[in-house]
DNA sequence: CGGTATCCTTTCGGATACTG
DNA sequence: CAGTATCCGAAAGGATACCG
């Protein structure tokens, strides 16, 4: 197997505990921008290292987008998805048409609303 | 977030290392079953213990069936994808069109056939 | 042939504290 | 506010040897 396949790399950032939920919590505000700590609030549990570096792991994939605004204190910094981004999505709900198809038995799954689920 | 989300457990195995080759090595034949050595062989590198853990896993999930010939010394045993495993495929190729749209910059998946992204 | 068992290294993620 | 630094434990994966 080739380690540097596109595929591959590709589940590999997306499997990543904690990135489809950033991802998801981005584009369920549409285009708007969203703060660091507002993403942090909306994750209960996910640490400031964690998410710092899934962050940043997904501009440098061309996924996400930042914005520092340096005139204000304190700082501003926002994150909002790509185009590439915002078709990832769709990768997601592929998945999720799958998963509920044929897991739907799952009964933690099926007894909540998690908000991947519900996307 | 919820590990138990189902969305998310199916990121978590199909995200293992060597799981989407094996499904999509188990694909390539068609409706054949393959055997243990043979999969083993068409991947370079991975070690039986991987192999056999990624084989349970995939089956206890439903993405893959197995039989085994007793009758036969040495035993045969081999595995196939399930209509659920096929459908599986399908998420793949939906990873592959977004990787494949976006990363085909990626120089080393442009210049070979990698099995992956040759499905 | 089709695996297990054991060991070992590497990677991942969480907790906590600190800073420009 | 938006991170970074440090430390730690758990888990994943690889190497190797062995077995019915």
């Amino acid at each position: 197997m080739n380690d540097n396949c596109t595929v591959y790399r590709t589940m590999g950032f997306l499997s990543k505990k904690w990135t489809l939920l950033i991802i998801l919590e981005l584009y369920r505000g549409g285009d708007t921008w969203k703060r660091f700590s507002e993403i942090k609030r909306s994750m209960k549990d996910i640490t400031p290292k964690i998410l710092s570096e899934r962050l940043r792991n997904l501009e440098e994939e061309g996924v996400i987008e930042r914005r520092v605004d340096t005139a204000t204190v304190p700082i501003r910094s926002e994150y909002r998805l790509t185009e590439m981004g915002r078709e990832l999505t769709e990768v997601a709900k592929g998945i999720k048409t799958w998963a509920l198809k044929w897991k739907i038995n799952n009964p933690v799954c099926a007894s909540q609303d998690c908000i991947v689920c519900v996307l």
